[in-house]
DNA sequence: ATGTCCCTGACCCAGGGA
């Protein structure tokens, strides 16, 4: 029997908030962390500090700092990396995967910042809105489908909350940007066409509320909850049947100097 | 729902992105 660990965490600045990187992998020790948002070039991801407590490996995409980036810290060997530009754009790195061995078997993992939006939900005005689905567009076209003998798995702030348990109120987010009808679709169609399990809903009923993000703006944001499940874990149908459990970390909402995301976690055995 | 936080570039603040 083999286990294998994951969580996924739109960290908003490694560099600023490297002490509660360090807290998660010390206290939950995933195998592999997954992040969004690292606003950090390749070259100045504090590697070193998470060399120390046994992570060794990592699949970096960065970009050239500042914005967006995305990152994987690995305790187990990274067989392959593969980093690929969406919607044509360079500079605006959004994307990384690996695969590692676990039991024998070679498993993939798709590590996605998809874009935000910007606030006005309509592509003839909003260049950042039509980008977003424009990205939604290619993932469907180029995620691989359901396969038996490369069971992949989706990890990632995809920046909509696709089902109305997945925010706080559904008719007060139709037209906000992240839960406006054709982003819950586009989102849907990429799920779909790839056969993808949605792990964290296998876990909790669609009638629950789930969420994972809380904005910085609220005043007391445990007091309002006022969340939305930005963050997402999908997985073939082969592995969602060996996922064993799923958490969403709220308590890292409240450390120091915390993400205005929490920490996504899914446990798997062979 | 215009509030909070982090980034950059250039200066101790403004503007962009989320």
């Amino acid at each position: 029997m083999t286990s294998l660990k994951i969580a996924t965490w739109n960290i908003n600045s490694v560099r600023m908030r490297r002490l509660i990187v360090e807290r998660l992998l010390n206290e939950e020790a995933p195998d592999l962390l997954f992040l969004q948002e690292t606003k950090c070039q390749d070259a100045q991801f504090p590697s070193s500090d998470f060399r120390k407590l046994g992570y060794d490996h990592f699949a970096l995409n960065g970009g050239r700092g500042g914005y967006h980036g995305v990152g994987v810290i690995s305790r187990l060997p990274l067989v392959d990396v593969h980093s690929r530009d969406f919607c044509g754009k360079g500079g605006d790195p959004r994307y990384v995967s690996v695969a590692v061995e676990v039991g024998g078997q070679k498993l993939r993992v798709h590590n996605f910042y998809v874009p935000a939006g910007g606030d006005e939900p309509d592509p003839a005005i909003n260049d950042k809105f039509e980008h977003k689905l424009r990205f939604l567009d290619e993932m469907k076209a180029w995620l691989p489908t359901a396969s038996p003998d490369m069971p992949d798995i989706v990890v990632g702030d995809l920046n909509v909350a696709p089902y109305e348990q997945d925010v706080w109120s559904h008719k007060a987010l139709l037209k906000i940007v992240s839960h406006t009808p054709i982003e819950c679709e586009k989102l849907e169609a990429v799920r779909e066409a790839g056969g993808w399990v949605d792990v964290m809903r296998k876990f909790v009923p669609m009638d629950d509320k789930l969420y994972s993000w809380w904005s910085y703006r609220a005043k007391d944001w445990r007091a309002a909850d006022k969340g939305r499940r930005l963050d997402h874990i999908w997985a073939h149908p082969a592995l969602a049947e060996k996922a064993t459990g799923l958490r969403v970390l709220k308590d890292a909402r409240d450390w120091d100097r915390p993400s205005d995301h929490a920490p996504v976690i899914a446990s798997f055995k062979f």
